[in-house]
DNA sequence: GCGGGGCTACCGACCGGTCGGTAGGTCGAG
DNA sequence: CTCGACCTACCGACCGGTCGGTAGCCCCGC
């Protein structure tokens, strides 16, 4: 799951300097979450970075590969900090809390990840060399799991642990993915 | 709000034949949902009627005025559905049950309008002639309003009515317009 | 000290292909 | 004869990607 394979990183977070190759993965990251896959060009992302399109093919072999690289990045930095929460000691109520909490903040943090979730969900991942939903099943097998046994000891309410998490995971990240559009009905 | 300006529908409905101009704008409808605008060439679509596309844009000016057709005749289905079941006499839940059970076989009827309602949400509509926030407003605020007064005379337990509304369209609408992803997760 | 080989980062020019859209002609039904 | 539906041929713009070349830097042999 470790992406960043090369370019020293101790660097660029001692001197606070940001490569080109970054800039690049940081100006994707908002083009694709806000246009789209199809509706951003490499042209788009060069400019903002402020070099020609054939310099950003110089850093990545093709519009797909950078597309790629940039969702996997942030897809194992949600993982990284999820495990982290699943890990904690906490039982019950303050254990959904801490991990919903951790989630919610990442999604807070990078609110351009969850649009980028949301186009692949719609979209089914065509533009992925991974399954996302193969990825994420084991954490949504273990949520399940979780929920099941919280319910048989009757801390919960008995209920459909697949189908809870399922309702949930459409509100949440609507709150994040149609924020244009929220905004302007309320 | 209303729509299909010309053509008379009667012969269509009669004879059971379908016109070009109405097979390009289920055609249209098929590809905006599953490729999204940027995505969908009016090639394509012409192809899936059986036409090139010089005959296609005999019948709609632009790609953008087709996209438009498309989107706001469904909008005006949709409106026109819900408020015959807001008309309704029914009270509470019972009312609540009818609107919501309106809504939802409008929505698995017509799993491709989902689609496009969320990518247009995702994009903030930059495809739409309309606002689809402020057409959405007038409903979304007597539902509010609904919602409230039932809460006042203790129907309901109080909570945050647009809060509700929000949570509850989120979580809706990503069973149908997540979809193929959902299908590999579970 | 210095000159040159090799490296990275970047560029302008160009490629084949596809896009949305237009012009003009054919053809068949009324 | 007219007219609408459809076609082929074509346009300029833009797409992702390649090519050859250059400026600057490090490093090694002399």
């Amino acid at each position: 799951m470790a992406v960043q394979p090369e370019a020293s990183l101790d660097d660029e977070i001692e001197t606070g300097i940001r490569t080109t190759r970054e800039q690049i993965l940081d100006e994707a990251l908002a083009c694709f979450a806000q246009a789209g896959y199809e509706g951003t060009s490499l042209n788009d992302i060069a400019a903002g970075v402020g070099i020609r399109r054939p310099s950003l093919l110089h850093h990545f072999p093709s519009k797909e590969a950078l597309y790629q690289e940039v969702f996997e990045h942030l897809l194992s930095d949600w993982f990284d900090r999820l495990t982290g929460a699943i890990a904690a000691p906490e039982e019950g109520w303050d254990k959904v809390e801490l991990v919903l909490r951790t989630g919610f903040r990442f999604f807070a943090d990078n609110p351009s990840y969850v649009r980028m979730v949301r186009r692949e969900a719609i979209d089914g991942g065509q533009h992925l060399a991974i399954d996302l939903a193969s990825v994420l099943r084991p954490m949504f097998d273990l949520a399940a799991e979780y929920f099941t046994r919280e319910m048989d000891d009757g801390t919960f309410l008995r209920q459909d642990a697949r189908q809870l998490l399922i309702t949930g995971y459409g509100a949440l990240l609507s709150y994040f993915s149609d924020e244009p559009f929220l905004e302007g009905l309320l």
